[in-house]
DNA sequence: CAAGCGTGGTC
DNA sequence: TGACCAAGCTT
């Protein structure tokens, strides 16, 4: 028998156990109410339309970064049906700029289904919600807690963090083998006999925990309710865990963007289905220079191309090296209208809020719009 | 299964 | 200032 402070489950184990947590729920839900987080934007509702468009915003994005974003959405698409029956464009234009944008195509899809499908009600239960696009196991535990009061788990960023402390959990979460081990450790510490209050609240409380004590960096045990028991706190491992992931080198990738710019309008492409930015409206690119300048002769430029000042965008993957290059026409804005389809939009640098474009892109399109004033 | 998928916060 | 990663899901 592992003395409680031995880490009992590694890479190499093949059926790990932890250490005994007497009253995890009662002393979890018992922190929550008291010090928990009660007023996000998205709480003190059961409404599952807004616990649902909330949870898919917060898929690996801070609060504080979503916060205007679901702000906006529900001034915009007050309930499921509105958000279905809204064309798809408005959504990416609305989500430009949250990143992930598979996320707001699910979203859409997500809200069709519903409708058409289940009479513009979200199911109640766990597995018919695990089965509606965009959202996974952990998502749709949470919005069946918070929307139902619902038993079951979920198994988030924080949540793997304050069990890797708590139980000493060794091992990259991310790793398969270690997160679903946390899958099962989460399900055992489920109350048994709950209201659906408290299921709601021992939720909340497994995020806020994560949230604001149970950090990354300098983790707050001294208001923690379980330090007596953390076997990170009582053995001075909190910076150890949970094990970090594995380092990996990141490729660069350089592209070239051209802004076709004819008076105050400039001309966006949509972007294939899939891939990074994928649905999103941005700059035509090409490989290289040469390249670059042959698509703006196509677009009807005289091939006079200038250097605008190039800049780098870090992704989870790869860091994009991307030089932009200023290209001018002079046909005017009703020619210019003509020339749209569903894959070319000329568009006014003070219209682009109607488009769903990349950050760094918008970023580099709203220098250029200040310039010109 | 691991890889692909954005952006901004934090230190 | 670059490293690290956040209320993960899909393929």
């Amino acid at each position: 028998m592992p003395s409680r402070l031995t880490p009992t489950t590694s890479a190499s184990d093949a059926a790990p156990s932890f250490p005994p947590m007497p009253d995890f729920a009662a002393r979890l839900i018992a922190w929550q109410r008291q010090h928990g987080r009660h007023d996000l934007p998205w709480q003190n509702t059961r409404d599952p339309y807004r616990i649902w468009l909330s949870e898919i915003m917060l898929q690996q994005t801070q609060v504080s970064t979503v916060i205007p974003y679901y702000t906006k959405f529900l001034a915009r698409f007050p309930d499921v049906a509105a958000l279905a029956a809204a064309p798809s464009d408005h959504v990416m234009a609305l989500w430009a700029g949250l990143g992930y944008y598979t996320r707001a195509r699910n979203l859409h899809r997500c809200a069709q289904v519903v409708v058409e499908q289940h009479g513009g009600t979200f199911p109640a239960s766990v597995e018919e919600l695990a089965e509606l696009p965009g959202i996974g196991r952990s998502t749709a535990a949470a919005i069946a807690s918070f929307g139902f009061g619902a038993r079951a788990t979920i198994l988030d960023g924080n949540v793997k963090r304050v069990l890797a402390r708590v139980f000493g959990v060794v091992g990259f979460p991310g790793e398969k083998k270690v997160e679903n081990a946390m899958w099962m450790l989460a399900e055992s510490l489920l109350p048994s006999n709950a209201s659906n209050a408290e299921l709601s609240a021992y939720t909340q409380g497994l995020m806020d925990l994560g949230a604001t004590l149970c950090v990354r960096g300098k983790p707050d045990c001294t208001r923690c309710p379980f330090a007596p028991d953390c076997v990170a706190n009582l053995t001075g491992r909190q910076r150890e865990l949970p094990t970090a992931r594995p380092k990996k080198a990141v490729p660069t990738r350089r592209t070239w963007m051209l802004v076709l710019r004819d008076g105050n309008a400039v001309m966006l492409e949509r972007r294939p289905p899939s891939g990074i930015w994928g649905g999103l409206w941005s700059l035509p690119e090409a490989a290289d220079e040469a390249s670059l300048a042959e698509r703006a002769r196509a677009f009807g430029s005289d091939g006079a191309v200038s250097p605008l000042a190039s800049f780098s965008h870090v992704f989870t993957h790869f860091k994009l090296n991307i030089e932009p290059r200023l290209a001018e026409l002079d046909r005017g804005v009703g020619a210019l209208a003509a020339l749209n389809d569903a894959h070319t939009a000329w568009v006014a640098l003070s219209d682009l809020d109607s488009f769903g474009v990349p950050a760094p892109v918008r970023k580099l399109l709203d220098s250029l719009h200040g310039s010109l004033i």
